[in-house]
DNA sequence: ACACGATACGAGCAAGGGCTCGGGTTCATC
DNA sequence: GATGAACCCGAGCCCTTGCTCGTATCGTGT
């Protein structure tokens, strides 16, 4: 399964072969095909284990951060660098996976769970804290996690080289607290 | 080309078949191969109507709102009225385009071409604004783009249906506003 | 009517790749 | 040693699909 993370990553879906899979893992493809029924099975599995790393660390993370439950700014930075760590290692393999491949329903479903859980938790959080001002707790996490998800991809998968990582995240940061804490529009 | 347009969005690209295509614009398959080398040659031809009708689209309302050049919340309104109308039209294909298909080098050369130039037109503008306070034009417009791109992708791809999206429309100005005007982290 | 270039056609070619399956090989057990 | 279950192997089947090319049709000038 490492072995199809590295090839998936190296050549893209399209032209990954389970040849090429069974090849770099050492084994034959009547073997590779004894553990997995089919190339998608491997993908899957693979986004599985994404999945389960990346709820394990924002689960951990949000744990973390509930023990001192006042500095709005921290927090989210300790979430961000969490997200960026998180994709910094297998940039390419998580490129592949959610910009490349086709997801089965069943996968596309996971995810979703998942993201749906952490808007959860992140709504939860944001009532909690006396500086934030939102109408609508539940659509201001959906946002907020959507925002925050989407500038650590592009930062990990693009760019990277050129960007100052430090000064980035403080800009992520800045968004999302300025968004949190900015009275909802009463004019 | 609108048959390809169809096809490509309602099957995915992989799906898609030159076969197809060819059947649904009511010709030939060597026909077809007469005005299109190749496969990706008829997605390339899709992504570039996108970018130049995306261009346009965007330079006609960066010039509308140049006329009064006062209320940020407004220039924001507008400007993210505008990625969501020119997206919602074509979701399907939308998605297929940029989630999907394998872009070529041009292509994704020519994407970042006009990102780039974007995000130079809304640095100008933010530096011209008397209320905006950021330590990096560039940077900040970078971000902004970004995520306003990102969000209205999920607004025009994903849900939409359970959404109110003038309330959603709300909260991409709040939240862009909001960072511009928030001054820079001086701790 | 005829010639001839341009255009359209679609059967089928060739390549590629996911996957099968008949035949090894190992190894615990007797 | 013999047995047989569990595991491994990889040549190649077979289907899909992008694309070619020989033939047919059309449009126009003479």
């Amino acid at each position: 399964m490492k072995a199809a993370a590295q090839v998936f990553s190296k050549r893209g879906y399209a032209a990954t072969t389970t040849n090429h899979i069974a090849e770099r893992a050492g084994v034959s493809i009547g073997s590779l095909y004894e553990y997995f029924p089919s190339k998608d099975a491997l993908l899957a599995a693979l986004m599985e284990a994404h999945i389960e790393e990346a709820d394990a660390a924002l689960s951990q993370a949000a744990s973390e951060v509930a023990g001192n439950a006042h500095d709005l700014a921290g927090t989210v930075r300790h979430l961000v660098r969490t997200m960026i760590t998180l994709h910094d290692r297998d940039r390419e393999l998580h490129r592949v996976l959610f910009e490349e491949a086709p997801l089965s329903r069943r996968l596309r479903q996971l995810l979703s769970d998942v993201e749906q859980r952490i808007v959860a938790g992140v709504a939860l959080r944001v009532t909690t804290h006396p500086e934030v001002r939102v109408a609508n707790p539940t659509l201001a996490a959906s946002i907020v996690v959507h925002t925050v998800e989407s500038l650590t991809h592009k930062l990990v998968v693009h760019g990277h080289r050129d960007v100052d990582v430090d000064a980035y995240i403080d800009e992520i940061v800045r968004l999302v607290t300025g968004y949190l804490t900015s009275a909802p529009v009463a004019t």
